[in-house]
DNA sequence: CAAGACTCCTGACGGC
DNA sequence: TGCCGTCAGGAGTCTT
């Protein structure tokens, strides 16, 4: 699904069209795509206010509303795996899950296949995700806070990097992507990876900034930005959903294993495994 | 703490 | 052609 590089896609490009405009109607076609309040509520409590601000934090996005009275409140909501967001298509769009009618005369359609996304009405912006990690491309990130965090989570390097509080917006593929550009393993250890640190940051950031100008990635045919338009990444993609294909540095085959029950993937040779820990050594040699 | 299993959902695809 | 198992860009919850 949609991870930072195509959430920021989705609001850079709706962002025109949808700030300024006044909700008038909120249609709710499936009651569990909104996390809170209830249904009824969201959609009572969407009428007749005016979105002033949309951004992204995570993989989140979040428009910020005022009502006549200038009182605030954020629409904060996640596509998880298969969410999209259309903005004025003429016809609703297949799986709409929630319809929000505009004072101009388009809708902002939610648009879901597999149910899993979110969205949610609240007082704050922090009422409608969990506690998130910085953001990746945060200027003030260095080398030292990665080595400093990675010592202290001492975890595998996928599962760490897909966990939202240690970084917010990295997924599957963006995961995969930035390991292999690092020239790190997916299971190595966190904590025996700070030595690395530099080059993991650097990392994420050129596999981020490249995959937001290219405007995401989208192999699937439902999966494109909100004018229709596939993104352009997974032509770059150096691992990800190639296993078997050689490996675009070095030519070796990319193997393709499961950690933490996600498909990985990853070069044998441009990401050689952790060493065992001398007392596994020595007994695996026993 | 960390890791693994299970859950929520639907659709596409490969194998038989 | 049709059926079945597997897998999918995410993440919360529960157990070990």
């Amino acid at each position: 699904m949609p991870e930072l590089p195509e959430v920021e896609t989705i609001v850079r490009q709706i962002r025109p069209g949808l700030v300024g405009r006044t909700v008038v109607g909120a249609r709710v076609l499936w009651a569990r795509s909104v996390a809170r309040p209830s249904a009824a509520r969201f959609s009572s409590g969407l009428v007749g206010r005016r979105v002033v601000e949309l951004f992204r934090r995570g993989k989140y996005f979040v428009a910020r509303l005022r009502d006549a009275d200038d009182a605030e409140s954020f629409l904060v909501g996640h596509l998880r795996m298969s969410g999209r967001l259309y903005l004025g298509a003429e016809r609703e769009p297949p799986y709409t899950r929630v319809a929000l009618d505009l004072d101009d005369g388009r809708t902002l359609a939610f648009s879901d296949v597999r149910k899993f996304g979110r969205l949610a009405l609240v007082a704050r912006p922090e009422e409608g995700m969990p506690a998130l990690g910085p953001e990746p491309l945060d200027p003030s990130l260095d080398a030292a806070w990665m080595a400093r965090e990675l010592r202290r989570r001492k975890r595998a390097l996928k599962p760490l990097l897909l966990d939202q509080s240690f970084l917010a917006g990295l997924g599957n593929i963006y995961v995969d992507e930035s390991l292999h550009r690092a020239g790190l393993h997916p299971l190595r250890r966190s904590d025996r990876a700070a030595t690395r640190a530099g080059a993991l940051l650097d990392a994420i950031r050129t596999v981020l900034v490249a995959a937001i100008e290219a405007e995401g990635s989208s192999f699937d045919v439902f999966y494109r930005t909100p004018e229709g338009q596939p993104g352009a990444f997974q032509d770059e993609f150096l691992v990800y959903g190639r296993d078997g294909r050689p490996c675009r540095a070095c030519g070796a085959p990319i193997v393709k294993i499961v950690v933490g029950q996600r498909g990985t993937h990853f070069c044998r040779r441009c990401q050689p495994a952790p060493r065992p820990r001398a007392r596994a050594a020595a007994a695996s040699r026993a």
